[in-house]
DNA sequence: TAGGCACCTATACCAAAGTATAATTCTGAC
DNA sequence: GTCAGAATTATACTTTGGTATAGGTGCCTA
């Protein structure tokens, strides 16, 4: 049966989750309430198969803690979890080596088999994470486009011309240019290459 | 014991993959050619948990195949393998609500890891994936650019226009001109979105 | 039927992007 | 020391992109 030491600072989330991995799925779990006492617990007796970190928490510094973890102890496998984090940290915490990435917004079903995953190797990363929050555009920006404005920015992320897309659309270049400066507008960018990057970070097409 | 019934139009690939899960995980496994006979033996007496469809496989038409097994069989669970598809695939066939996405690059432990996942409920994609190989451009553009355009890159990468980046390098904004017209030529394409674009799809930055 | 909206077009203008050629500096390799 | 390449800048040019204003059509709805 595989050890599991959760360390987060928030008392009723930690205990929850412990509660639940050791009744429901029989996991042997230990708490920690922040990255020094969970340092310290990681070199008792038994060794820790799954360490679960929370970003926000004592000592962690952001990433650091991370990177603290990993190197003292290479053979346990490390999850980071947070509540708040997007999607660049989640990224980052990945390129580091982490063997996984949870958000607390998972089910209490999803955990253990995102648990599961990782203690058999693999590495979890909720694949729809991140798509949600924006920087400079309202979510539903993109709802405003009348049908043609969509068709002009569904040409533009593949970056054609005006030209290009008169010819694909049937109409003529200045129609294409009044299409796409109502998009620019509606998506709050200032310019096309921008209005490209967006329709595609926030996977419109 | 969960059955699954794995389409693909490659004998060997399926058959190993088949005899693999069979033996080693015991599940009962049927097999498929192409999308017809796959819709075919989903109709038989016993009901299938799990359908893996090969992307490139005849009958399935791009992604319109899972929309048919989807529609058809809305209670199995229908994953999507490919061992050429993109990311921009990879995604459209997770928006459209396939279980999963697996690569053929996965190795046999990963593949039954993932299958497992996906038998208990939940979404596998791997996270990784889409950071190699190219579509259009060799996959080595990206390393005969020098620093400089490299950099210019990054900045092109954000949407900002010639004059911006030229006042973050420091540089006068012909030299950025020059920079963008390499870097182009270099990645193929024929402007700054395109390129923006492909670096992106790539995770180049 | 009158107004609003999406769509298309025209003319015109200015800014930005991209191309071409040439020349300078610096660095490292031969 | 010379040669090659990266980086820089300059001048000049053409094309594309984006804005502004104005007008036309059709369709739907109050």
């Amino acid at each position: 049966m595989p050890n599991i030491l959760i360390a987060d600072d928030h008392d009723l989330v930690r205990d929850t989750i412990a509660a639940y991995l050791e009744s429901v799925e029989g996991f042997k779990v230990l708490t920690a309430a922040d990255l020094d006492s969970a340092m310290d617990k990681m070199s008792g007796p038994d060794p820790i198969d799954l360490l679960i970190l929370d970003y926000n928490m004592p000592g962690m510094h952001g990433l650091s803690g991370l990177d603290r973890a990993q190197k003292s102890f290479p053979a346990t496998k490390v999850v980071l979890m947070s509540g708040v984090a997007n999607r660049d940290v989640a990224n980052k915490a990945m390129d580091k080596g982490a063997n996984g990435f949870m958000p607390k917004s998972l089910t209490a079903a999803s955990l253990v088999n995102a648990i599961k995953f990782v203690l058999s190797g693999e590495r979890y990363f909720p694949f729809d994470f991140g798509s949600s929050q924006a920087s400079a555009a309202p979510s539903g920006a993109f709802a405003t486009l009348s049908d043609r404005e969509k068709q002009t920015l569904e040409q533009l992320c593949i970056g054609l011309s005006n030209k290009e897309i008169a010819r694909n659309l049937g109409v003529q270049e200045v129609t294409v240019k009044l299409h796409v400066k109502n998009v620019l507008a509606k998506l709050g960018v200032s310019n096309r290459t921008q209005a490209a990057l967006l329709a595609k970070e926030k996977h419109f097409f």
